[in-house]
RNA sequence: GCUCCAUUAGCAUAGUGGCUAGUGCAUCCGACUUUCUAUCGGAAGACAAGGGUUCGAUUCCCUUAUGGAGUACCA
């Protein structure tokens, strides 16, 4: 109860970290923050043949962007470092041969060939090869052999591991602040191993340690780690160390299909599994999204609150979030939804903001200055952001604001320009080229009075007049794109869309 | 195969031993804007199956089915 948070996001650098990782994170940060305590990044880089080049450095700034950042971790040095294991290395064998020495875990110098061809045999007959009670005197290991025999295949160099000896006829109780109980029957399970003959130590054995040693209090982790457990907890009893607490957070499913989702789902259905871009595969930045957005819809995946809400602040998924409200079942990924979100946080947020984040855009299809300023932008995006997901498509919701119509929907043009539509428009050139206040409501006002007057229909001339201003039939109302554009723009379009049509 | 976990509409989920099982996305229909991919309003749509326990079960128990994870000197 008094032992104060402490939890970690412990990925390995083998790539890209995708959503599911980002996840993980998230909610060991939601955690941590909730309790007021500490989220710490750890580098599970143990296995030296599948290391990534700038990997790791990758997830640091994935955290950041996302705006879950750790407060220990590389390059955020505590007390509790390293934060790589391949820099703590030195540290594990004395761990491993503690467990020897306590008859708990021994020496086992089979070849990885001789189990392959044992797991094969096995195969072949329908059953699992199980390295655990039941064969283990049969094997190549110091259980097997006599004192004198392994200390003289040890002197002699040859090559070994060191695996847990799992008890026989054990019942483990389990506990997971997620799942509940759980009880494992040892004799089912196998003798795992902690020391690779590289000497690095595997995931369970380096893993134990640095929690115990780093004070960890909560593991929060993906199930995939949950038949694991039976063996972490008598890792832990067999040190004899108090455990921490588990919670094992439910798989992200792919969109369609069966299965969890998987870095190759993104690129073959069309949406980002990686927050920042990796590897060509472009990220959730880069598609636009906001990073409260991203996160809104990481925390819903596999939470909820109890309540309705589903739009929250960093800050109020810290208040509200608890393990005890987490899915126990796999969530699955859905792309609209996380379309919504950021379709919500960008109506959200202000117009000048988005302005200031759609002028870049505009500056690079060379638009002309007088339509860079911020007031117009902010005005032009006042009116079009509704209907935008992304400021990615602002560009084609208002490209008709910053430079004329050089071509008119076919369909639209089908539809809307008929025989007398040149004369109507030519008419209503003068009438606007009367009108001294240019406002939406002031124009609005004169021209459908004109129309009535003139026992015109609005069908012959209001969808024209949308047509040679925007292009197409699209946009925001009529008047207010009017009067933003002006009225000697508006003129000079309603001129050349008579010309050329 | 074996072990563990799960199963509410197309998807994500809320909820309850007993009143019309709630919400969001998607779908369909209407309204508005004499444009729309927007907005507003409305509709349709679910407790995997079988057996118990019970006065009564979607809710508790068992079985089956389906789905998921793990089963490496990977994490």
């Amino acid at each position: 109860m008094s032992k104060k948070v402490r939890v970690r996001f412990a990925p390995s650098p083998t790539g890209g970290l995708h959503i599911g990782g980002v996840r993980t994170a998230l909610f060991n940060y939601l955690f941590a923050k909730k309790h007021g305590g500490d989220f710490i990044l750890r580098i599970e880089d143990t296995d030296q043949t599948r290391y990534v080049e700038g990997a790791e450095d990758y997830i640091v700034n994935a955290l950041n962007w996302c705006g879950i950042p750790f407060d220990e971790g590389v390059g955020k040095e505590g007390k509790f470092g390293p934060y790589r294991q391949s820099e703590r290395k030195s540290l594990y064998k004395q761990y491993a041969d503690e467990l020897i020495s306590k008859g708990k875990a021994y020496y086992a110098f089979d070849t990885s060939e001789s189990l392959n061809n044992h797991r094969k045999e096995h195969e072949t007959k329908g059953k699992t090869f199980i390295y655990n009670w039941h064969n283990r005197l049969r094997l190549d290991n110091s259980l097997a052999l006599s004192k004198e025999e392994t200390t003289a295949k040890l002197d002699a160099g040859d090559a070994y591991v060191i695996r847990f000896k799992t008890p026989q006829d054990e019942k483990l109780a389990l506990k997971d602040l997620i799942r509940g109980n759980m009880e494992i029957d040892t004799n089912i399970l196998d003798d795992k191993v902690l020391f690779k003959s590289d000497g690095m130590p595997t995931y369970h054995l380096a893993n134990i340690v640095d929690d115990h040693l780093m004070e960890i209090s909560h593991v929060i982790r993906g199930e995939e780690w949950l038949p694991s457990l039976a063996l972490h907890q008598q890792l832990y009893d067999a040190f004899e160390w108090q455990a921490p607490e588990f919670a094992h957070l439910p798989l992200i499913m792919k969109p369609v299909g069966k299965g969890k989702l998987s870095k190759r789902d993104g690129d073959k259905l069309g949406f980002p599994v990686f927050p920042l871009s990796w590897n060509g595969s472009l990220g959730y930045k880069e598609e636009g999204y906001f990073p409260e957005a991203v996160v809104n819809f990481l925390a819903l995946l596999g939470w909820n609150p109890g309540t309705e809400q589903e739009i929250f602040s960093l800050e109020e998924l810290v208040q509200s979030f608890s393990l005890e409200r987490v899915n126990k079942s796999g969530a699955r990924f859905d792309i609209e939804k996380t379309k919504w979100y950021n379709q919500h946080y960008v109506q959200q947020t202000s117009d000048e903001q988005l302005a200031n984040l759609f002028i870049p855009v505009l500056e690079e299809k060379k638009i002309s200055a007088d339509k860079l300023a911020a007031t117009y932008v902010t005005k032009v995006v006042s009116l079009i952001k509704e209907r935008a997901v992304f400021v990615a498509d602002f560009w084609n919701l208002s490209d008709y604001f910053f430079v004329a119509p050089t071509s008119y929907g076919e369909k639209a043009v089908k539809k809307q320009w008929k025989e007398g539509t040149p004369e109507i428009l030519n008419q209503l050139v003068s009438v606007i080229e009367n009108i001294s206040d240019f406002s939406s409501n002031n124009t609005e006002t004169i021209v459908k009075q004109w129309i009535t007057d003139n026992e015109l229909s609005f069908g012959k001339v209001m969808p024209p007049l949308r047509l040679v201003i925007v292009g197409d039939m699209k946009g925001p109302h009529i008047f207010d794109i009017i009067a933003i554009i002006g009225k000697e723009e508006t003129v000079a379009r309603i001129k050349k869309a008579i010309a050329s049509l």
